[in-house]
DNA sequence: GCGACAG
DNA sequence: ATCTTGTCGC
């Protein structure tokens, strides 16, 4: 798919309401054997991208691979994919696997445009993601679910996704659809793959050590 | 009007 | 995200 990619923040925001209008949240996957998990580690203006594919059959790691580039957009909130969403499209080109959903650090429609990266991405490949992050974006409110670890998030009454409390003496995660995924279905699909040592979830785990490593082995 | 705001 | 010392806690 050829997609002109924005080259300045009045286009992002085209860009990205073009790509809002496209998402779909839709349980489209029927069963999961890969998950693919993708981060960035940065040294300077390089962007080291990696990726991994998790077997759940096997219950391990089957594929790593790794893409770098000079980054050249800065950070700006909201505007995240602008860095991040160029690498992950050139990284997963090398998967010689191919996975059912793929786990993003950041949001996907838990954003004030309902795009953040994973659901950026998601579009573009047309592939099922979840965006997952640490920290929520401006502005959201909540409200309680009958578990007490959870709430779902809401961006202007609608319904976009989870905080998820993993531990009570640890900040939440908040966890959103990207595409061809529902809410829920996103959360039961993050809640099923955490550890016991960490926050995130085992493949996103794996994907951050493996960006940091990386960012120094070279 | 100013500030908050994924990684 | 990254830059960084000591420090608190399991």
């Amino acid at each position: 798919m050829k997609v002109k990619f924005p080259t300045n923040l009045v286009e992002a925001r085209e860009f990205q309401k073009s790509i809002a209008v496209k998402v779909s949240l839709k349980d489209t996957v029927r069963k999961i054997k890969r998950i693919g998990a993708l981060d960035v580690a940065y040294k300077g203006d390089i962007g080291y991208a990696a990726g991994v594919i998790y077997d759940l059959e096997e219950k391990e790691i089957i594929e790593k691979q790794t893409f770098s580039e000079r980054v050249t957009s800065p950070y700006i909130p909201t505007f995240l994919f602008l860095r991040e969403v160029p690498l992950f499209l050139n990284l997963v080109k090398k998967f010689t696997n191919d996975p059912d959903i793929v786990f993003i650090d950041g949001h996907g429609i838990a954003h004030p445009q309902t795009a953040g990266s994973a659901t950026v991405f998601g579009v573009l490949w047309d592939k099922s993601t979840i965006g997952i992050a640490k920290k929520p974006l401006r502005p959201f409110s909540y409200e309680k679910t009958k578990t007490k670890n959870m709430d779902r998030i809401f961006i202007k009454d609608r319904l976009v996704g989870i905080r998820y409390k993993v531990r009570k003496d640890w900040n939440p995660i908040y966890i959103s659809p990207g595409n061809r995924v529902s809410v829920n279905t996103s959360f039961e699909i993050v809640k099923r793959n955490m550890t016991e040592k960490y926050k995130l979830p085992y493949p996103s785990q794996v994907a951050h050590a493996f960006s940091l490593e990386a960012k120094s082995i070279v």
